[in-house]
DNA sequence: CAGGGAGACCAAAACGTTTTGGGCACAGCG
DNA sequence: CGCTGTGCCCAAAACGTTTTGGTCTCCCTG
């Protein structure tokens, strides 16, 4: 080492910032321009070790001024680490409705995306398939598991062999309680939600839930049950089956004697589902029946809603995916995040407003 | 086989698999178990220099047995790779019709993650906006780069950073005429669904356009014009603008005293704004207007289809995607991919289906 | 039997950082 | 004046590979 950096300066070696044109200027670069050793240079800008204020600051600023920014590869190699975190989505991209996730998964993966930008990590999509294996071939450090479903391979697979994760919704199996998790807060999202149905006149509120085996679709069932308890009507609760077209839970919920004049739906397709069969029962919106839904919040609005805007409990997937992606990166750094809560809000449209015309 | 024990005699190190207990299997340890120096397990493994038939073997044999992977860090560091590929998704995150592309989309960088992964690369989403500069913190081999519209500032980044791309549709600008590009077949398609709407008994049809400043909707136009001249037919062409409710254009197409019995639109939204427009205008579908449109092959059928389904010129994005990864990782190794074609193909449904149903 | 060439293997350098274990000078204390 | 800190800095090791530049042995040729 010290060989090579004497030949720099006495045989006459081109020094390196003079050699390739275009070459990336490193750590050595700035120990020469500052006349400093690679090791004082490495402190001053990692703040470690003793450096006099004055020293640290000239170091800086040579560093800014020559575009100075370390291998990512290079402090990969001596920390163990490759930057990289993982995202499971779309696994259950083999559901008949998995289309319908797309507008939360992509909020929460550009929220996550910027989060671990901003933190200096990548963030890399991971085939869903656990089958393939495929993701054990992508070097991470950490792996973000949204929607963990009954008994999730892929979660098994991450405590098998230690790799850190954090979940977008709770685990619903046992044994995963010491997972970090991020949720949306169900709890008082859904009671805001179905209060304001009872609020804008519903007499009786149903819930098309969904076959899903996560805990964001068990929750949302037991809240909505608890709330049908303070408010005092039974329970209406239809499922789809999971290859079932949900226009059919929707005529089954809506063509009973006790139909609901409104209902809520878990997901945008199910809100769909219910305007469809609404129309084919001759039920006018919101007239006959409110309809709302759950939905991720910055999906283009107007996009689905030609027939009726719909009234939403309005997830924020993006800072869910920030969320995450900060609190695995607390796990990498050994500190133990806590599980952390993201509030909904309601955002009311015309599929729940009587008072005043609907359609444009 | 212990015949040169005395190899780690020599350096009188520790040996590797005395150190920490949980420790990943190293190249070492491979060399270790099979009594050679790491050099020829290197060259073994990597089919390089010159290793004897049955040494390779015993290295290859040992290396599946002791479940040695090669860090991709270590190696990084000294190809200078990252394994890391980049993929620019949403840099029209802030349209008003984004999540119209989201199914292109997704299905896209599925097909793109998977190449990238059984080539033991990773693909990670870079933030879109080109402003924030935040791309250029993610450190990447190379990047994919969907739909460049007018003057790309991502495109003329990477140009100017020397930064290996490949884009999915054609650069517009004049000067990338270098760049690697992985393009739909639009002419053979776009033939194809006109024809079927002419031959399913469509006297005029139309082209519901698009505002956006890239090569698809360039292509598509133009072929349709071409296609017009060919068919004997005047042009008839709307395009919404960019902050205008695409029913309206839909609308101002429908209502003229020349309204087309048949109307392709560039995506599926704007499909379903021409059903949206015929309802409103009293006009039937299929009966008095056929609808066909363009749509992401594996996108879950019968989501936004309940109203009709609609016929479509469906996109290979999986494959487009798969295509592009395999192109750029070409590029990366000093390969010169030529612009490469995948086919769409038309996928008839109700929308355009007047008499019986057709085979199929 | 010298010389050449090829086949099989290896030690050490290199990649660009961070981390470890000091070294040196100067001040304060007894 | 010696001894101990302490503030500031540095050389070298380490991280796990690939690549470079060999060496050694054997065989063939003349």
């Amino acid at each position: 080492m010290s060989s090579r950096e004497d030949a720099t300066r006495t045989t006459g070696r081109a020094p390196a910032s003079a050699r390739g044109a275009g070459r990336r200027v490193g750590i050595r670069d700035v120990a020469e321009a500052t006349g400093l050793s690679i090791t004082t240079v490495s402190h001053a800008l990692r703040g470690k070790g003793q450096i006099a204020p004055a020293t640290r600051e000239r170091v800086r600023r040579a560093a800014a001024e020559l575009g100075y920014r370390p291998d990512p590869v290079a402090r990969g190699l001596v920390s163990g680490r490759t930057g990289i975190l993982g995202l499971v989505v779309g696994h259950m991209a083999d559901l008949p409705w998995a289309s319908t996730y797309r507008p939360y998964y992509a909020a929460f993966s550009a929220g996550a995306t910027m989060a671990a930008v901003e933190r200096d990590y990548a963030l890399v999509a991971v085939p869903g398939d656990p089958a393939s294996g495929l993701w054990a071939r992508v070097p991470m450090d950490g792996m973000i598991i949204v929607d963990p479903v009954r008994e999730d391979p892929l979660l098994a697979d991450c405590a098998r062999r230690g790799m850190p994760v954090v979940t977008d919704g709770r685990p619903i199996d046992p044994g995963y309680e010491d997972v970090p998790t991020v949720e949306s807060d169900l709890e008082q999202g859904m009671a805001a939600i179905l209060g304001h149905l009872r609020e804008a006149g519903a007499a009786r509120v149903g819930l098309l839930s969904g076959p899903e085996p996560d805990a964001y679709t068990q929750d949302c069932e037991r809240l909505y049950r608890q709330w049908c308890a303070t408010a005092g009507q039974a329970p209406l609760v239809e499922t789809p089956a999971v290859t079932e077209d949900p226009v059919e839970a929707a005529l089954r919920m809506l063509s009973a004697p006790d139909r609901p004049d409104a209902v809520h739906g878990l997901n945008e397709t199910y809100g769909q589902a219910l305007i469809v069969a609404a129309r084919r029962l001759g039920l006018t919106v919101p007239g006959d029946l409110m309809i709302s839904v759950m939905r991720a919040s910055d999906q283009a609005a107007g996009t689905t809603d030609w027939e009726v805007p719909l009234t939403a409990l309005s997830l924020d997937a993006r800072r869910l995916g920030a969320e995450c992606v900060a609190a695995l990166i607390d796990v990498l750094d050994g500190k133990e995040p806590g599980n952390s809560v993201v509030p909904c809000t309601v955002v009311v449209r015309g599929s729940t407003r009587r008072a005043e015309p609907s359609t444009r």
